[in-house]
DNA sequence: CTCGTTGCAAATCATTTGCAATGGA
DNA sequence: TCCATTGCAAATGATTTGCAACGAG
């Protein structure tokens, strides 16, 4: 709408230095993608980060946006969020926070968490059966304002 | 390794009872599947039992595997469990536990949980953004402890 | 006989693999 | 020049669709 095109996004530029300083390249497939990424306020699946990015930019492969965000989530800059059996979404959010997926539209949304993720499952059972926690997530499936509204609407 | 193979198992026959009650149909098919999925100590996905029920019995399509496990969905009898990306993995336990999912194994591991899932997030703050939740989860990425010992020896 | 339900083959969609091209040392 | 890194086309794997056969009323 506005003109989203050309801000210089400080984290884009922090993100490539990372991948500098780890002897890989910075590439304009790779920038066109971290952009895009850092830029959309949704969670965006591959194939819509491929869309957007192919207009733009025509050398690109699906199979890129892939490696890439692969790479970022390698870095700690994206989070994978599986919306319920369909397409994988990624989020640039990284903090403590959790997500409301709705079931109909797919759509992802933010919700701050009140305390630590870690401590959302008892220590002690995780420890009993060997298991090394990396990242703990919490996740409600369900409907959002939206798709609640039209499914009244209309008799399900 | 015992002789598993023809238990009656109490529940399959309930969950015919309720399929039978919407006035849908008790086939060989459905059956098979159902035996099978009640039976596993795993968390199976789709292929693994389908692989299992076409050594028995041959009439069975990947297809048909699918609209069984999405009808025990429909009746709360099973629990999809989204193993990290991949294949989607099927819970017959329903009641309030966590799954903790090995990152390189894809194996899924049940842990009981210290009180109500919704309560993990703060239900003030999922009203406010106006989403109706069905169902919470809570999962853990990470290594099981076989992963563990496995990863350790050969040094990553 | 009729019409909703079922099972499945084939189509589609998401993701991974393998390899040719590239570019920094 | 050399070799690790990159990008991508093609392959694979998971899931859905569409439709012929079936069976209860």
């Amino acid at each position: 709408m506005s003109t989203a095109a050309r801000e210089p996004e400080p984290r884009a530029n922090s993100i490539a230095a990372t991948i500098r300083e780890r002897g890989q390249r910075v590439t304009p497939q790779r920038m066109a993608v971290i952009e895009e990424f850092l830029t959309r306020r949704d969670h965006p699946s591959v194939e819509q980060i491929y869309r957007s990015v192919s207009e733009r930019f025509s050398m690109m492969a699906v199979s890129t946006v892939y490696d890439t965000l692969r790479l970022l989530v390698e870095l700690g800059e994206a989070v994978e969020v599986s919306a319920g059996g369909s397409e994988t979404r990624y989020d640039p959010l990284t903090g403590d926070h959790c997500h409301l997926i709705c079931t109909q539209c797919k759509q992802v949304i933010d919700l701050d968490m009140p305390g630590d993720a870690e401590a959302k499952l008892s220590p002690a059972a995780v420890e009993r059966v060997g298991f090394a926690a990396e990242r703990v997530i919490v996740q409600a499936y369900g409907l959002c304002a939206q798709c609640r509204s039209t499914a009244s609407t209309r008799t399900s």
